[in-house]
DNA sequence: CTGTTAGCGCCTTCAT
DNA sequence: ATGAAGGCGCTAACAG
């Protein structure tokens, strides 16, 4: 393959002017332009961006650090993230940690290794550490999605807190007073953030028994699947549902399906986080979406921010609302 | 940062050494290993990926170039790669698309500049362009999903004809004879594969009115809306539909609800690709499935094995079978 | 407007 | 088992 050398040669110039065309940067004729596009094109010449970046300490490459791509919300966040860095001339490198602090951690080592410059870190469990450890190594970092004790970077999340307290606040209107969490893992912000939520829907109604309407699960269908499965065996038995993601909203579901039991003729149910109408036949469920095209625009550019700004500025934190969009699965008024 | 010569001090021994020492090569006795380790972690040393790929002319960077994450077959796609490549020690950039030829040579490009070791790609329309671009500079592609003309080229694809004349065999078995076919975009092998399976079923049927019935448009949402107006719009009316992916078949529904027409009740439907269960709460739709992350595992596997044999080996063509998914949507037989 | 020199951090080659 | 020299391809800094 060719070097800039080469080109030079060719072009009858040095290397640098070779460069300084590639990059439009510093001065040089018309005419040496053109030598010089005449034999890369001749030559068929890419430049090396493992030299460039070693030379320049920079690699126009961001990396986005996620649980699960295959989740909808994270795809969209990806494709967000994918659009803005890439206007912006950064490419971006996709992980997934399926929430294990392990998994990160190997990861955020191979992007400092890879020379990133800066990540976008849904973190696995919020606490600290590992932005810590990114910032010990200078790498820009915005935590996207979830929330960080020590308020030490930049954050962009969701309302979770205020999303959970409507669906919930909604499902108290309608009549119920037994309804079950479906919860997320602790340790995680949002699943922390919507049973706060909900616990404050609940109290603000004057109910106090609910502590064993609550549970603690993962962010996954099986998961929801096994949580409601159990809250249906309560007795009395809840008359509705807030299950804390969309994979735990499906899993319940299918319980539901196999025990029987009708959403939302028997039972009702609401969700955290809506589907791109692209994956929905029809449109059922009653959920809180969140906006996660824009949290992933609002991230990256804070990112970009970051990296082109010679001036350090104070970290922000970035909240969006959810939009409470009311379907058939939360029914109507009961009793 | 401290670099490899930083720690070569701190350890009291050469740079070369602590090269070694890091990438298990060569020879160096226990004690200078452990010196070296402890230097290492005394100093938070990270090595400098640039600088070694600079020298090894390799990254261990696979790239997987697709058209579009959001849909849920290419999510799995990407999750197959992933892991497969992750369990061989690469990580992975992925690029969208769009179906647009211009963003896949820009793509490429940087691809290239960044040399990646390897490319899985999605070509945004089946001509070799793309594919000898990569070649001319050395860059092992697989293709993958597409057919590719010429053959120079290892391709990992799902038997698209195969699984579009089951569909439609299916349909014809039920009784239906003026079947529609909402088609995916001209120069893309997929669509025009499901379109040869289509008219193999309906000629061996001994049907030949077909031509209007046949649609072409994109792999879209949208584009599957209007092609269902369009086809209900034809007299006589379709009794069954054929979607080409699975988007054009959420098109086609959303069309036929807002005109009042109930699937299966009134029309048939089936279409290619099936959704991941954990994005599905009514199992509704007739499919053919295909094995996704199968054909990404098969596809990185074969990059692998070409960038780490040193003989050329002979181009494979990897065809993996769809699986018929009998649901609701199809319906009973009719007349 | 153009060129020279030097070095980014690492590893290949060859020597000891 | 360890090290010295050199260079991968590029650009910063300085010179002219």
């Amino acid at each position: 393959m060719p070097t800039i050398n080469d080109v030079a040669k060719r072009a009858g110039v040095a290397p640098i002017t070779v460069s300084r065309v590639i990059n439009s940067s510093g001065y040089f004729s018309d005419e040496t332009r053109q030598r010089v596009e005449a034999a890369i094109t001749e030559l068929g010449y890419v430049p090396n961006r493992l030299a460039r970046g070693l030379r320049t300490k920079r690699t126009n490459t961001l990396a986005l650090v996620m649980t699960d791509i295959t989740n909808p919300f994270f795809t969209t966040i990806a494709r967000g993230v994918e659009d803005t860095a890439g206007e912006a001339g950064y490419t971006v490198t996709f992980c997934n940690t399926d929430e294990s602090e392990a998994k990160e951690q190997k990861y955020l080592d191979l992007l400092i290794q890879q020379q990133v410059d800066g990540i976008l870190l849904v973190p696995a469990r919020s606490t600290p550490s590992s932005v810590n450890y990114l910032q010990k190594h200078n790498k820009p970092v915005v935590v996207l999605d979830r929330r960080m004790p020590g308020g030490e970077t930049d954050v962009v999340r969701c309302a979770s807190k205020e999303g959970a307290y409507h669906l919930v606040r909604l499902l108290l209107d309608l009549g119920h007073r037994r309804i079950a969490l479906l919860g997320g893992p602790e340790g995680v912000s949002t699943a922390e953030d919507r049973l706060l939520g909900y616990i404050q829907a609940m109290e603000e109604e004057g109910l106090e028994d609910f502590k064993e309407l609550v549970q603690v699960g993962s962010f996954t269908q099986l998961s929801g699947y096994e949580m409601a499965k159990l809250a249906i065996s309560l007795s009395p038995r809840p008359t509705a549902m807030f299950a804390a993601n969309n994979f735990i909203a499906f899993g319940a579901l299918k319980a539901l399906q196999e025990i029987g039991l009708k959403v939302p003729g028997d039972l009702a149910l609401v969700a955290f986080d809506d589907l791109p109408p692209s994956l929905v036949i029809f449109p059922f469920l009653t959920v809180a979406a969140q906006p996660a095209y824009e949290m992933a625009q609002e991230a990256t550019k804070l990112l970009l921010d970051r990296l082109h700004s010679d001036t350090e500025k104070e970290c922000q934190e970035i909240v969006l609302p959810t939009e409470l969009i009311v379907r058939q699965s939360s029914g109507g008024p009961i009793k």
